[in-house]
DNA sequence: TGAAATCCCGACAGAAATGGTCGTATACTG
DNA sequence: CAGTATACGACCATTTCTGTCGGGATTTCA
């Protein structure tokens, strides 16, 4: 039903909490998941995937934890998304290798491709430094406006 | 994970097969099931709900079966996949009337919203027709080049 | 009028995805 | 070494999705 997974929320939500607090060295997930009230262990694993997928760096140990291992600005939702729930496709039939039987039949699925495509340009335009910003407490919304181009 | 529910693209698969057959008055959803080899008692599920959400009109008895209420270039994407699926949201916390706990210290769901509108938008810019169109089998392919713009 | 075709609809079972927990191993700090 | 923290795999509970069944209502047609 096109909607992003609890997994996926919660690690846009915990990496643009690190982007706010670019002053620490680390924070360790614990910290994090605190902060939101979101289940630890859950969490952890979360940003287990996202360092295996270079967008944090861990640390061991005291005072140990993660931190972004780029600018937040480098870091788009689309990049957290997949490195969490995989790489998506608007489409059921995957489309990759092995196409669904019905592959020759279904012949929505070419448009679609597109309008996947599009989406998938929509997140990638997004970056982690976007969303932390986005309330700025007395600062002036400076909003930024894209377009995206959808070629059917 | 972003993804259309199978029925949604059933659902998509038919409504294109009726617009590919405007001559007929009316196709039965066994027919259009056979046509793509999917489960005729869920394709007919589908179109009810189809049915109900004002994009088709059925009519029973021989000779009956589903034709589109509409015409093609008027049935939007965003209509079909919201009549099968219901309301989408890309956050997990459906923001509607009772957001979930976490919603005062998610502070994501908002900027994510705006990135919900955009993609409902591309949805809503294609038009069912523009899916039976996609393949012309001569016919020039004339695409068309929409733009759909994110104010974040 | 009766049979056939077709839509209508609610209930339900099986399958799959998701959310979350646990236990243990490993790495770093002091 | 003791404590803190990440790394990782196994596992279960819950929800969502897919597909099926069965009975009922409408329309057509002979
Ligand atoms: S349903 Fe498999 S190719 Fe579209
Ligand atoms: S997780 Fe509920 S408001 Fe974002």
């Amino acid at each position: 039903m096109l909607k992003l997974t609890k997994k996926a929320d919660y690690g846009l939500m915990a990496l643009k909490y690190l982007a706010e607090h670019p002053e620490t060295t680390a924070l360790s997930a614990k910290e994090v998941a605190d902060a939101y009230g979101i289940p630890a262990q859950l969490l952890a694993k979360i940003l287990q995937l996202l360092t295996k997928n270079g967008l944090l760096r861990s640390h061991a140990g005291m005072n140990g934890g993660y931190a972004l291992a780029r600018d937040a600005r480098e870091i788009s939702a689309y990049e957290v998304i997949h490195a969490i729930d995989g790489p998506f496709f608007i489409t059921s039939c995957t489309k990759g290798a092995k196409s669904c039987e019905l592959t020759p039949s279904c012949t929505i699925k070419e448009p679609l491709a597109r309008v996947n495509d599009t989406i998938a340009g929509v997140l990638k335009s997004i970056s982690i430094h976007d969303l932390a910003e986005f309330e700025q407490p007395v600062g002036r919304a400076r909003e930024a406006n894209r377009l995206v181009s959808l070629t059917l």
